[in-house]
DNA sequence: CCTTTGCAATACCTTTTGGTATCATAATAA
DNA sequence: TTATTATGATACCAAAAGGTATTGCAAAGG
């Protein structure tokens, strides 16, 4: 149950997410990454390790680097999981359309389903 | 910036994500959202203000009620953060179907960026 | 060889999170 | 008025999160 856990989870963090948008351009060893932030390499190490889990990246070694890589797949299950909520601000956006075009007294009682 | 920060923060937990799918079928007092809980609603209303903050849902009052309503909008945010990423898995998709069509000895090369 | 570099792992600390239990309050019902 | 009901607010707790500093190790380079 709840496949999307784990992306949802790293995705909470501001870092992370912004660990997600440097590693869309380029594929990263941790220094790399690091470089990018004010902050340890033990902390964006712990943040790598996140996003590995929710399987929004994957590491490879060569050599002695390690380099992570965008897993854009990843983000489906959760992107996915928002999107069962458009059809709600679909029709909400229609409604409000409606709403104005109808004038906003009618609204009211269209609003109460 | 990054006004996708309480949406994110409020969807990294399993137990508001449920919250935020029964709301999708009906608007909720604080009592009912509860009832479909094995929780305290204390605990509860913890998460129903952490929904709010992160504006994915509403709330009003009616008498001593107070009825949470789902806010998809507050949901575009986080969407259009994820959405971003489309791109990436689509080519992916796109390498992936190429790969195969061309034999995977010629996809090696391709793949090298 | 020895030194440097890139990283993993761990101990440690502080703050946040997720939960409970309890008490106070406002609206409803009898 | 007196209960009862629905909720808000708070104190409290254990665990998780986010960070640093330190140690150790393997790979690269002199």
């Amino acid at each position: 149950m709840a496949a999307e856990q784990g992306a949802f989870r790293a995705l909470a963090d501001p870092t992370r997410r912004q660990i997600l948008l440097h590693l869309s351009r380029a594929d990263m060893t941790i220094g790399e990454v690091s470089d990018c932030f004010d902050m340890t390499r033990g902390a964006i190490k712990k943040h790598l390790t996140i996003l590995e889990e929710g399987r929004l990246i994957s590491v490879r070694s060569s050599g002695r680097e390690r380099i992570n890589r965008l897993e854009p797949l990843g983000m489906k299950s959760a992107s996915e999981w928002l999107n069962y909520f458009n059809q709600f601000w679909d029709n909400k956006l229609v409604a409000l359309k409606n709403a104005i075009e109808n004038d906003d007294i009618n609204a009211k009682e269209n609003n109460n389903d």
